[in-house]
DNA sequence: GTCTATACGGTGATAGAC
DNA sequence: GTCTATCACCGTATAGAC
């Protein structure tokens, strides 16, 4: 299949898992979209719906991007390489709001199988990356290193979180704070 | 409908949708495990299925328990307040782990719209606890309310969600620490 | 009221003819 | 690539028995 149909057939999935869930969205109706006039159509390009949800977690994820933000992130010290690299995969993941339904559907629909794949990819250098931080001193170090990236993702996720619901994207508004790491950073700092 | 027939009915879609999912857990299937020959016998209790799934929602959430922390929870200063307080509602939520798959479920197929009906209701003490912990003393007072709410809510659910993945409700095994919130409270906390 | 039996249009998926 | 059937299963509605 050349890449352009492949890319027709995604599109018009994206757009109907995200406007009406997975389930709401038929086979029948993603064809329709993708400018098929029978099923058949989609069944020669994914093997089942299955396969064209993992297709589109996999075109569609972050992967990239995350990965080059802790491979090329900078700081003068510790707090200083988790400030900007908070402040960087916020940047990022403006760009992937959408994403974020993808994952849910994932998580609810095949108990986030595929976000977990894409999760072994990028573990080892958020790894890295907290090794980074601890040696770019100013960071106690009686904080372990998966307490201190439990604390980091957990804010960074309710800030995503805050951030999609003000948008809509999940339910109602509420406010959005983007300094919210910098109270982990103080926690975290040498006295 | 008697008490019985309704828990009878709501333990079977119970078990079901937290084993096969929301789509994955047919009426029939639900009607059988609750002892019914025939999927009717279902809709004289529940008008339908996405009924039933509120009704469940409403049944087995830990709205009361919740609220009962919140009020009672004692401590001598802000810091101890809010060490409390995560701590109580830690060991709350423990008993309500598979209450995690109901609120997933509600995200995907209903954009959270039962669990935000209850959010609702709790919103107002979740703010008059910020209220206590503020007059409480020991707290930076250059942090605003939202965002300590936001970086408190953020370490929660990181912490219930890391507990989850442990217990493989929702994945692999991952190693959990109860000491997140100290980290955030040494942020918090006055010079 | 509570249960059973049956029926309707939709679903994901397959098979075959053009 | 298109059409058309066909399959078992889905949520739901209805008619009727006790």
């Amino acid at each position: 299949m050349t890449d352009d149909t492949r890319q027709n057939i995604l599109a018009a999935a994206e757009a109907l898992f995200l406007s009406h869930g997975y389930h709401g969205s038929s086979m029948r109706q993603i064809a329709k979209q993708a400018g098929y006039s029978a099923v058949s159509g989609l069944y020669n390009h994914f093997g089942n719906k299955e396969a064209l949800f993992e297709a589109l977690i996999q075109d569609r994820n972050p992967y990239q991007d995350v990965l080059a933000v802790l491979a090329e992130v900078e700081g003068q010290d510790g707090p200083d390489l988790l400030r900007n690299a908070f402040a960087a995969l916020q940047a990022v993941f403006v760009d992937y709001q959408t994403f974020l339904k993808l994952l849910l559907i994932d998580l609810n629909e095949f108990e986030g199988r595929f976000v977990r794949a894409i999760w072994g990819e990028v573990m080892p250098e958020v790894l890295r990356f907290a090794q980074r931080v601890r040696q770019a001193g100013g960071i106690r170090q009686d904080v372990a290193l998966p307490l201190m990236l439990q604390a980091f993702g957990g804010l960074l996720i309710s800030s995503m979180v805050a951030n999609a619901v003000a948008s809509g994207l999940l339910g109602q508004a509420a406010p959005s704070d983007e300094t919210v790491i910098d109270v982990l950073i103080e926690g975290l700092a040498v006295d």
